[in-house]
DNA sequence: ACGATAATGATATCCGTTCTCAGAGACGTG
DNA sequence: CACGTCTCTGAGAACGGATATCATTATCGT
């Protein structure tokens, strides 16, 4: 499934423009492995240590075109960095608990919230585009540490 | 329910730091009037308006400081712009419709919206000490004008 | 192989936010 | 009320993530 989602989104994204670059399949590749999010720094990071050699713009660029082709989920914890993550092609999607204290991350789905959001959305006249949850507490771990 | 909000914050910043100052008045006062979100721009803009000459490193200390007391909420819709609004003293709270075209921002609160977000942090072993939920999409307005 | 044109990478720029620091103001005391 | 102490304040510098610029490179159809 990983392969599945490199392949599509080096399609998709070459039928979208009719060409393609070794920046998009380098920042595409390392995505693809990658099952949550990721600041466009630790993406740069990361490609460099592919061997690519690319550069910041054009992973911004890469995953602003990934955004807009829906294949990116753009993430925001609220502390002025942009996290990005593959999203999954059925539409599926989760959210994300942080921890304030480790800042661990972890992802979440729960079709009740979702079932909530949509009745919401549209009792107001929405037609949802997307919609951004992040949960933010202390992490089990780390309330056991501060106990002790 | 307006003064009583801004009499609370001045007290509680107050007895915080056993000093009282009036960039931090003068931000309390303004914002006991906002009932949806606004940057930290447009408070400082705002504050001027009331005829105080207030700095914007001020307006920021301040709001560090009421959003550390839980007076005031910080909202983030992801364009990198931080919004701020007072907080309902009894815990209530309340999250946003955003339009992707126009901009307009809506509150809305949603009971089982928040059930469900308890029921997740609970089932992972989360403290969970806030929230951000935000919902993008195309509103009534705009729908209906792209349509015509 | 060639020409047109999109993609790339280095760097400059933008802009929201935070930091720095000298000066002003608030509070407790005599 | 005057004084000393210590916080608050405001102007501007610094910071950092994101975006814009632009000359160069690479891709694709012919």
């Amino acid at each position: 499934m990983v392969e599945a989602w490199i392949e599509s989104a080096l399609g998709r994204m070459r039928s979208a423009t009719g060409r393609s670059g070794g920046a998009r399949r380098a920042v595409v590749a390392f995505l693809g492995r990658q099952d949550c999010c990721l600041s466009a720094q630790e993406i740069h990071d990361g490609v460099r240590a592919d061997g690519e050699r690319v550069g910041i713009a054009s992973v911004y660029r890469a995953l602003e075109s990934l955004d807009e082709l829906g294949l990116v989920q753009r993430v925001d914890f609220g502390d002025g960095v942009a996290r990005f993550e593959p999203a999954d092609p059925r539409g599926d999607h989760h959210h994300h608990l942080v921890c304030d204290d480790c800042g661990k991350v972890e992802p979440f789905e729960d079709i009740a919230l979702e079932a909530a959001l949509e009745r919401v959305a549209g009792g107001r006249g929405y037609e949802a585009a997307a919609h951004d949850v992040v949960v933010r507490g202390a992490c089990e771990d780390c309330r056991a540490q501060l106990q002790a």
